[in-house]
DNA sequence: CCTCGGTTAGTCAAGTTTGACTAGTAGCTC
DNA sequence: GAGCTACTAGTCAAACTTGACTAACCGAGG
């Protein structure tokens, strides 16, 4: 799974009806495109894909408002609302050390009540030391570690990531905990798209230097 | 790019001379399929297309000794030896927070000088470092971090796994500094690489518990 | 009033990735 | 010695991703 669905789609939601533009500049917002494959022709074709599902609605417009050509609005439908859901919570408690997912769901936690959201969270540490036992009890030859050479660095690359990702875990929890935020049914939610004319401070067009990576 | 090119490459350079399942062999011995997109239908391709592009070249031979269709055998050539080093070198020194092409470069690490492994390591830190404060001075709001609001988490994440890979990395380099494992030129090689014949103790057939993640 | 660059909103073909499928051989068993 | 299973070695279509390209419109300058 990649992180583009999950992204689309809580974009489209985020907005209630959106085009294509709209969800592009949004995902530009949060900075996605740096650490995802949020590239504009993913992005369409991740609509058109889910409008073909029955998780988007499709509605065909006459031209824009500015500039460009026409341009195709869509809407959540009742599938692709549990569909968003059903992608946000695995997201939240899988580890794959896929940063691209885990990034697209902390951007979406809001969405779910805090006390789910936790729940979560704590579910997802709880994966992760599961995942560092068996890895750490399997891959390793009988004889020892020394075995595996050079190798065995890139298994310890995965534990001392997995530690640093399950500590970093703990640390939003503790957040969380503590009130930080808002959650679904706590009033005025905190919103991350940009109203139609507000101009994108992170625009592409403003080039970084961190991007010759 | 991704690391499937890295991994075939320098898995067909190790043996010399290497048939598609025994690449795919190697590279589950590894682990790669686990950290990697390394699946036979990625491993046929590229070698099929690096085939095309000069960089193997493709032997066509008879049946295979132990049964199965008849197999091709690839053998590297020298662009592509000199690929394969510039591959690894860029994966080495680049930060992008793809554990996959980072992991693949780490298992072909020792191939370099001692030397020139360590510079490109201390690189590598001095990138992240960079990248760390241009996303810091760049992606925080005039008004503080509070003003994004729960999606400061995200950067939040990207920064913590960022001083994590550094900290990672500065551990290897002085395992390096005291003298661990072979490197090129230093005699008998470590050879990541199954015998022929020899049975592998990582097979994707004994399922582990931690790959339902 | 016209044309030129910039912005908006996309399309498209080429390349890559994936999961499911195929097909040959060997050994075992009844 | 027929059928079954397991393993070897690979193919293939469908889906996804990417970077380059296109087309419509707007405003400014000449």
């Amino acid at each position: 799974m990649s992180a583009i669905r999950l992204l689309v789609l809580g974009a489209v939601r985020q907005h209630g009806r959106a085009h294509g533009y709209q969800v592009r500049n949004d995902l530009e917002y949060w900075g996605a495109h740096e650490w995802s494959n949020a590239k504009p022709g993913s992005i369409y074709h991740a609509l058109k894909q889910m409008a073909k599902q029955g998780l988007l609605h499709a509605h065909e417009i006459a031209p824009s408002t500015a500039g460009g050509p026409p341009r195709v609005e869509y809407e959540i439908t009742e599938p692709g609302e549990d569909e968003f859901f059903r992608l946000l919570r695995e997201s939240l408690v899988s580890y794959d050390q896929k940063m691209d997912i885990q990034s697209a769901a902390i951007g979406f936690l809001v969405e779910l009540p805090r006390a789910e959201a936790l729940e979560l969270l704590r579910e997802r540490i709880r994966r992760i030391v599961r995942w560092r036992t068996a890895v750490t009890e399997h891959y390793v030859p009988e004889d020892g570690p020394a075995q595996l050479g050079h190798i065995g660095e890139i298994m310890n690359l995965w534990v001392h990531t997995a530690d640093s990702d399950a500590a970093w875990t703990q640390g939003l929890i503790d957040r969380l905990e503590a009130g930080a935020y808002t959650f679904a049914g706590e009033g005025e939610p905190f919103v991350g798209v940009l109203a139609e004319g507000q101009e994108n401070p992170y625009a592409t067009a403003e080039r970084h230097p961190e991007d010759d990576r």
